[in-house]
DNA sequence: GGGATAGTGTACCGTACGGTATAGTGGTTG
DNA sequence: CAACCACTATACCGTACGGTACACTATCCC
């Protein structure tokens, strides 16, 4: 009976599933059982309900992948426990994973896309700060840690993107496979 | 003058631009200073102008990868060579490799990305095959073609996506960074 | 010249869009 | 009781959507 939770479940299922475009408001409010009156006194408009929608569910992200993001000295470690970590949230999220995904490299001039961009900044400065702290003990990592935060958030996300739309079958290895490959390479 | 043509170059403009379903026929017809008539003369549908876009610039990517991808028993050269092609293609083909970026991890419900699902599904297999030709001479690689093709295509893909963008500057080294990291990690 | 054919413009179709004016409802607070 | 306030339903706004009927023109082949 929690309309306003409602409507946002509801919103969030329909535009992983079609796309923020190409969803009505008239059919949100419908599969919310609720009438557009309604929606527009919670979220003001849509756009608005989409903003809404991506705060609360990105801040629920950093605050799954922060913790495992905090370098003590081993790399390796670190890295494998913050690819487990965006695994579980997007397991555990599974609509939202595949909303941000779609948004993260969309088209560049659409309102939806341009909503998620702050939040897709702050997670590549998580990972820069973390190359960026264990630099001080991999001396040779200068002027890398960029591209090496987005390479890493690239694997990780292609591989989520592909087990979520039924691409790739999951596996257990997966995790350690992506994040030794990572490290390591093809070669060892 | 050659309306049809620059129908389809005003299309994929604005869908890369915008996305797909955030363009009317209207205002595509305006861009190529025609009338809807004609559009729906030459392409029938706003879905059929979108399919004939995809299997002409697909067709025109795979004719300028698949030479790259031919396997002569020097894995990390295809990569390179492969890797460059990727590139080179984006660079010319801006518009069009993001629309199909943005449709690559779209919503899997929308029917745009429906139409990009078989072309994509030809660029792994491509990939596939290229991992299983050089199995044949790196016979520790069983069972992991397809998580080599489904990562060295994704970051491919999230590079080039940054770089179009504009999320990263691009380089001269980019593309050699990219591969070597494939093969040896970041740990070398 | 005459008939077919590709291509294009005018005007229009029904429907759905995002959004809102207005009139309530029920419960809480003075 | 009365004023208020968060919330919800009916009914509607103007606009844009994807798509089309129809008439017209230019070109080409006979």
């Amino acid at each position: 009976m929690d309309n306003r939770q409602n409507i946002m479940d509801q919103a969030l299922r329909l535009f992983a599933a079609k796309g923020y475009e190409a969803v009505g408001v008239e059919q949100i409010a419908r599969a919310a059982r609720v009438t557009k009156p309604t929606l527009y006194h919670y979220f003001g408009s849509k756009a608005g309900l989409l903003d809404e929608l991506l705060q609360v569910n990105f801040l629920a992200l950093l605050e799954a992948v922060r913790p495992a993001a905090d370098y003590q000295g081993d790399l390796p470690l670190t890295l494998y426990r913050l690819a487990g970590a965006y695994f579980d949230f997007a397991k555990q999220n599974p609509e939202f994973y595949r909303l941000q995904l779609s948004l993260w490299l969309g088209p560049h001039q659409s309102e939806s896309s341009l909503a998620v961009r702050p939040w897709a900044h702050r997670q590549q400065t998580l990972l820069v700060d973390l190359f960026l702290a264990a630099a001080r003990d991999h001396g040779n990592m200068k002027g890398r840690q960029q591209r090496y935060a987005v390479s890493y958030l690239g694997q990780v996300n292609t591989f989520i993107g592909l087990v979520l739309n039924g691409f790739l079958e999951p596996s257990d290895g997966m995790v350690f496979n992506l994040v030794h490959q990572f490290m390591h390479g093809i070669y060892s």
